[in-house]
RNA sequence: GGGAGCUUAGCUCAGCUGGUUCAGAGCAUCUGCCUUACAAGCAGAGGGUCGGGGGUUCGAACCCCUCAGCUCCCACCA
């Protein structure tokens, strides 16, 4: 016997190990096939599987199962990101756990313990997606530094360089002082910051009792100020322009220039412009020569060129300045005031603007292809709104800042010799190389300690994961390459269109003149109730594997798709899984009716034949709709608007009570042979969404040959269908819900067998479904006629007249309060679309169909009234 | 400050070309059922000025204007 309750834990370790026993994931190049190709977003090494992979990795591996049953060859490269900031601050608090501080070992030491703990916890996500049934091929999992990979990064550095795209400048970055690394632009977060703003007081040189105010949040840089800036138009300190101030403290005096750049009403008026320290005070610098001091060390704290406070960490030197300031009567006052501070994404440390020396990539040239082709449409972005916010960034970009002073990760090949000049190049050997012949010294050559950003590796991944030697000069790509390349649909967040995306598309024009990819589906966030974001801080994540054991993967997949278009945040909530559960549970029990009945080789009833006639239509027509939904990327609404629907309700609630014999009695062959082919072309519909109970289901069907799996099985495609038939079943469900609301209104109970008497002499009018309006709401019989009954409940669908004899039961009363209550609703029904047909602009403006079907409207509802008010006069 | 988007049932959202099925689904609520596949289920029901106001149109949840509220992205005036 059967248990009631789908069990889903078994089911899946079993097929999934069959599924990658027999290479069903694994793809090759095959001039015979289509390709369909999905490379992963590669997620972080040291990364655990969370909710937004859940949803991301569902939705591709929809996408590639459908594209496998539908004969295509379908390949989904896995694999990892080296992820060099998040790896390396996890190796550096690993180490110093065990007592090991990062500034006491050497690179190669370093690198060696990050390795080590690669290898041990680097592969846990990719177990963790095969419990969610990811139809990866397993045998192509790259990762980002694997060594092919690695001399791909580096030929790309060389290669952007030799044309120029590649410099080498001073320039203003975020600097974290935790991570004592630069960060892009992208890697700040900007947070609002209650702060204070203190109005200091420099005297002015040559007067004893003139001063100019500043207003500053940060006091502790005014040992760094360059000048004082005044806009040229405030007359307030026109008469000052030219003049010298004086630092406070540390008595330096220093130029007052003029700038329309100073907003005249804020704070004083008056600007301190320290060029090492802010970005916009070092464009003004350079605009008006002015010296760059810069006093910070690379961990925030003062050097000596703060000649005070020496070693102070930036924000204690703050407090002790402004202390200072104010017993020495230069601070005039201070403000509480909200400023807006930027954050390191990654070490919460707050971003200091500090001058360094970094690499850089040219973007205004090499990511024109990357705009056009997404602006017109080559490439798409789903949900299309994107697109804006896309062109909005792609045509203001800045330079990218592609170094980073990180050990883990790809080594800038920059060599530099005793003078300080540079090579670019693989190998010291080939540094060498270069320098003797521009005739420099070549000895004792140094290189660069920097590596470079995560990004610089992985917008090559959708090229490198198929071949990384195509970067190099004259070389025209691998066979694997040139069929899966470009791949198909893109899935990921849209936090990363820029970092990522748009870096794969620059790539692939760049080095494969063509896009990465056609499609671009972005998900949407997965939120916590309260719409918060889910994140292991705030603890409000559930643990996807625990959810896999608890409910079944098919449960989570389901879940996770319900109610989440593209670029929709989902909002999570357990109850979605659980519906999942119960689905899958719902789909067991189908089997299990199925699979409880005896066939013999009986004459087929009436109704099985118009159940058979009448679900192959509405199949098909679901199936219409599928593609419909499918070429739209809604794989929300593939499942739960159709796939869902059609598997509930028209087969379970409606096909199987439709055809299914009375308790005990056995099933004509001809209706089972049929109903197990329906059973079979809704489950590879719902396979791509619940692979597991799919495949266990197609294997207890029937008797399988070895590799006949559903996973292969061809996807159905829609055939037409009949609408007349559909439109008389919609007819008799109707007819049926209204017959057992009756009963439910009347307190009878389902077991107890009614008559219908139908007000009309057209006995054709249930056309072939009255043996099945009989059976769904247990009818002893169904009479047509003229027909006037007193002592019956009434309705009216469309425009007949049905009655239930109610011998004895019927509140007259009552009756007659519903009936008016119809009525009333009827009539002012018939007003409004009186209204219409009466007015001359309507009928001449409106298209036929239209004007048609508010004549029938006008029909019915006349017939409608006629019915109700006989009812009446009856009671 | 620049840009994008959202506001529809108690909740989360559909509503795809302005017109059949247009005011929908699921959850929640209520009523009745342990009816031999399924109580993780079955049969039903109630619930809405489509954020406010104005306009275009024969016709608006849908197009335009406006006001209000919310969200996200980008930039960062010390």
């Amino acid at each position: 016997m059967l248990s009631t309750k789908y069990n889903p834990s078994e089911v899946e370790n079993k097929w999934y190990s069959y599924w990658v026993e027999n290479g069903f994931f694994n793809a090759k190049p095959n001039p015979e096939k289509e390709a369909y190709t999905i490379v992963i977003p590669p997620p972080n090494v040291t990364g655990v599987l969370h909710m937004g992979h859940m949803l991301n990795n569902t939705i591709q591996d929809i996408l590639v199962r459908r594209a496998r049953m539908q004969g295509k060859e379908a390949c989904w490269v896995p694999g990892t990101d080296h992820a060099s900031i998040a790896t390396e601050s996890k190796v550096v608090s690993m180490l110093r756990e065990r007592g090991i501080k990062k500034s006491d070992l050497s690179r190669e030491e370093f690198l060696k313990y990050a390795w080590e703990w690669k290898e041990k916890y680097g592969g846990i996500i990719l177990e963790q997606l095969k419990k969610l049934g990811a139809s990866c091929d397993w045998n192509r999992t790259k990762f980002t530094m694997d060594p092919d990979y690695y001399e791909a990064v580096i030929d790309v550095f060389i290669d952007l360089h030799k044309k120029g795209y590649i410099y080498r400048g001073m320039r203003m970055v975020n600097w974290d002082p935790v991570g004592k690394t630069a960060l892009s632009d992208d890697e700040v977060i900007h947070k609002d910051v209650q702060s204070k703003l203190y109005y200091i007081k420099y005297a002015i040189e040559g007067s004893k009792d003139e001063f100019i105010t500043i207003a500053t949040v940060r006091p502790e840089t005014i040992m760094a100020d360059a000048a004082i800036c005044i806009n040229p138009n405030d007359e307030r300190y026109k008469h000052l322009n030219g003049k010298k101030a004086i630092i406070p403290l540390i008595n330096r005096a220093i130029p007052i220039i003029e700038d329309d750049y100073v907003t005249m009403d804020f704070g004083t008026g008056c600007l301190k412009v320290t060029p090492a320290h802010d970005m916009n005070d070092y464009e003004l610098g350079r605009k008006h020569k002015l010296e760059v001091i810069d006093i910070l060390n690379e961990d925030g704290t003062l050097n000596a060129k703060a000649q005070i406070l020496i070693g102070e960490d930036r924000f204690i030197a703050r407090k002790k300045i402004a202390k200072e300031l104010e017993e020495k009567n230069c601070l005039s006052k201070v403000e509480e005031y909200k400023s807006n501070v930027g954050f390191s994404e990654r070490t919460d440390a707050v971003i200091e603007p500090r001058l360094s020396l970094q690499w850089f990539l040219k973007m205004e040239t090499i990511t024109k292809p990357a705009l056009e082709h997404v602006m017109n449409d080559d490439i798409q972005i789903i949900p299309p709104k994107f697109k804006n916010t896309y062109n909005h960034w792609m045509s203001n970009v800045r330079d990218w800042c592609i170094s980073r002073q990180l050990w883990w990760g790809h080594r800038i090949p920059a060599w530099y010799n005793e003078d300080g000049e540079i090579a670019v190049a693989k190998t010291e050997a080939e540094a060498v190389q270069q320098f003797k012949v521009q005739g420099s010294k070549f000895s004792n050559l140094k290189q660069d300690q920097d590596v470079m950003d995560t990004w610089f590796s992985s917008w090559l991944w959708p090229i490198a994961v198929f071949d990384t030697s195509v970067f190099k000069d004259g070389n025209k790509g691998n066979a694997d390459l040139n069929y899966f390349y470009p791949t198909n649909d893109l899935v990921t967040a849209p936090e990363i269109l820029f970092f990522w995306v748009a870096r794969m598309i620059i790539a692939g024009y760049e080095y494969r003149s063509e896009m990465p990819f056609k499609n671009v589906y972005l998900t949407g966030i997965v939120r916590d109730k309260q719409g918060r974001k889910m994140s292991k801080s705030l603890g409000n994540s559930p643990d996807p594997l625990d959810l896999i054991s608890n409910f079944g993967a098919d449960a989570v997949r389901a879940g996770m798709l319900y109610s989440s278009p593209a670029g929709n945040d989902l909002p999570y909530d357990e109850d979605l899984i659980e519906r999942g559960r119960n689905f899958t549970n719902k789909i067991w029990n189908a089997f299990r009716l199925v699979k409880g009945w005896a066939v013999e080789p009986l004459t087929q009833p009436e109704e099985s034949k118009i159940a058979i006639e009448w679900f192959e239509s509405k199949l098909n027509q679901s199936l219409a709709e599928l593609e419909d939904h499918f070429a739209k990327f809604r794989i929300s609404d593939a499942l739960n608007l159709v796939t869902y629907k059609l598997i509930w309700d028209d087969f379970c609630a409606l096909y199987l009570e439709m055809i299914k014999p009375e308790f005990g009695k056995p099933i004509d062959a001809d209706t089972y042979n049929k109903t197990i082919g329906f059973f079979e072309s809704v489950l590879k519909v719902l396979h791509p969404f619940m692979p597991f109970i799919t495949e266990e289901l197609w294997h207890e069907l029937a008797d399988r040959k070895e590799k006949d799996c559903i996973l292969v099985a061809s996807w159905p495609t829609p055939k037409a269908f009949n609408t007349s038939i559909l439109d008389q079943g919609n007819f008799a469900f109707e007819l049926i819900t209204e017959i057992r609301n009756t009963r439910n209104a009347k307190g009878l109970s389902p077991k107890e067998a009614l008559r219908l008497l139908v007000n009309s002499n057209d006995s054709s009018l249930l056309k072939s479904f009255g043996g099945v309006v009989k059976k769904l709401s247990n009818l002893s019989e169904v009479a047509f006629g003229t027909v006037s009954v007193s002592n019956a409940t009434s309705f009216v669908i469309k425009s007949t007249e049905f009655f239930i004899p109610m011998e004895g039961k019927i509140d007259a009363a009552k009756e007659r309060e519903t009936i008016l209550k119809d009525l009333e609703y009827q009539r002012g029904f018939m007003v409004s679309v009186d209204k219409k047909l009466s007015n001359e602009k309507f009928v001449s403006s409106a298209p036929p169909q239209v004007i048609e079907i508010e004549r029938k409207k006008k029909a019915d509802a006349e017939t409608k009234i006629k019915a109700l008010e006989e009812s009446l006069a009856r009671l």
